[in-house]
DNA sequence: GTATACCTTCAAGCCGACTTGAAGGTCAAG
DNA sequence: CTTGACCTTCAAGTCGGCTTGAAGGTATAC
């Protein structure tokens, strides 16, 4: 199968593919005499995985991680479930400051509705943002 | 008042500032007759003031907006609580986003719990990410 | 005089996941 | 035989907000 074929089939661009095989997330395929990249199913299943993880979070490094594991031989169960932990406590913590600013955009709104831009003083930037 | 001090003073660092005003955050202060930057006061409160709006979650890209509206002489009240609702409306977006990524995520690490490694077979990368 | 702390400019690097562009080779259909 | 769709490589650009480095000038204290 041809890279374009790939491609379509697992729904992302070639230019993506060749990008994960240069920074090594997929291993080099084989090629056509012509020069072609020439994939197996197994390629699809790559693929498809890559995609799923991303869904899940993970980078294409620790996606890397586990693709590594399973080609030495070794389940990569363990190694998942740590690299699913931390990422729950990465995205808590993202979100957590994403409501904090929440918070500070809301208390900056109302505080907009409640402001009368003719009192807004010429020696000040906005009142709505910064009250000097 | 020389960068250093106004780095020290707001809290940023001099490289910081220096990158402000090469993108068109900070006009460009006074020198001294031996070159250095020499800020007045109000380039202390325009510093704190990207701050104060970057704690928001504007962009530096939106916050020289509204710099551009007051130089200008104009009152960016409507601007601002129009950049406002529109980042609010972006944050909401990312923390669903994130929410989603979340849940994908305990649902995978229930999917860990239960598995047993030994099940795994070898012809699937990882059962707990992507079972096929 | 010299140490050192500060300042200058310009260029490049960082993070992640790619895309885009240029310049060319290959393959099947008409 | 040509058109067009596909493929190749390599380099560079994108986004945002900076930092870091190199190579040098300046200010102040001792």
């Amino acid at each position: 199968m041809r890279i374009g074929e790939l491609a379509s089939e697992s729904g992302v661009q070639s230019s993506a593919i060749r990008y994960y095989e240069e920074i090594g997330v997929l291993a080099p395929p084989a090629r056509t005499p012509s020069g072609y990249r020439d994939y197996d199913s197994s390629a699809s299943t790559r693929v498809q995985f890559v995609k799923a993880a991303q869904q899940a979070g993970l980078t294409l490094t620790e996606i890397t991680s586990i693709f590594n594991l399973r080609d030495e031989g070794s389940q990569p169960c363990r190694h998942v479930a740590d690299l699913i932990d931390r990422k729950l406590g990465q995205i808590n913590y993202r979100i957590t400051a994403l409501s904090q600013t929440r918070q500070e955009l809301k208390r900056l709104a109302k505080r907009a509705e409640r402001l009368d831009p003719e009192q807004c003083p010429p020696e000040s930037i906005c009142q709505i943002i910064s009250p000097n």
